[in-house]
DNA sequence: TTGTGACTTCCAGTCCGTC
DNA sequence: CGACGGACTGGAAGTCACA
């Protein structure tokens, strides 16, 4: 009934993955040197963030660009 | 040595997936309300499209979001 | 059928804050 | 530590004509 949007997606995955790296937002921002209230903003949804972003939050979570926007179902 | 960036990653990805359809740029374009010349930028790695535009192209080519950004390695 | 240049619009993304 | 505001800039988004 329920779908996620690919901006929630975004979302949730990148909460997830950040918080099981136990690195703050500032942090994560630092790594993957974006400003750390875009971050913020796209948690909250607010942006629909370009695949070249998706890759630096990507790289520094450790992760492939492609899990950020794996489908939560 | 060669790495992929992740527009070489995405307009690869969007190129296997389009022909596999055996679908044309026009049709994809029409599938997923692109401009036709858009998609074909996007195959030409000249954008970092965003996530909404990756999940647009996606959902016409009947894969995930993440399909399209998973690294050939 | 696709590539390309030129163009305009609007939002992604930055930087400064406060609470 | 994170939510949220305003102001700003560059680049993505979208359209067209033509090769």
């Amino acid at each position: 009934m329920f779908r996620m949007n690919i901006r929630e997606t975004l979302s949730a995955n990148l909460k997830r993955y950040r918080r099981e790296r136990g690195v703050s937002q500032e942090e994560l921002a630092h790594l993957a040197e974006i400003d750390r209230t875009y971050i913020s903003s796209l948690e909250r949804c607010q942006y629909a963030a370009s695949i070249e972003v998706v890759d630096r939050l990507a790289k520094a979570l450790e992760v492939q660009a492609a899990d950020l926007l794996k489908s939560l179902d």
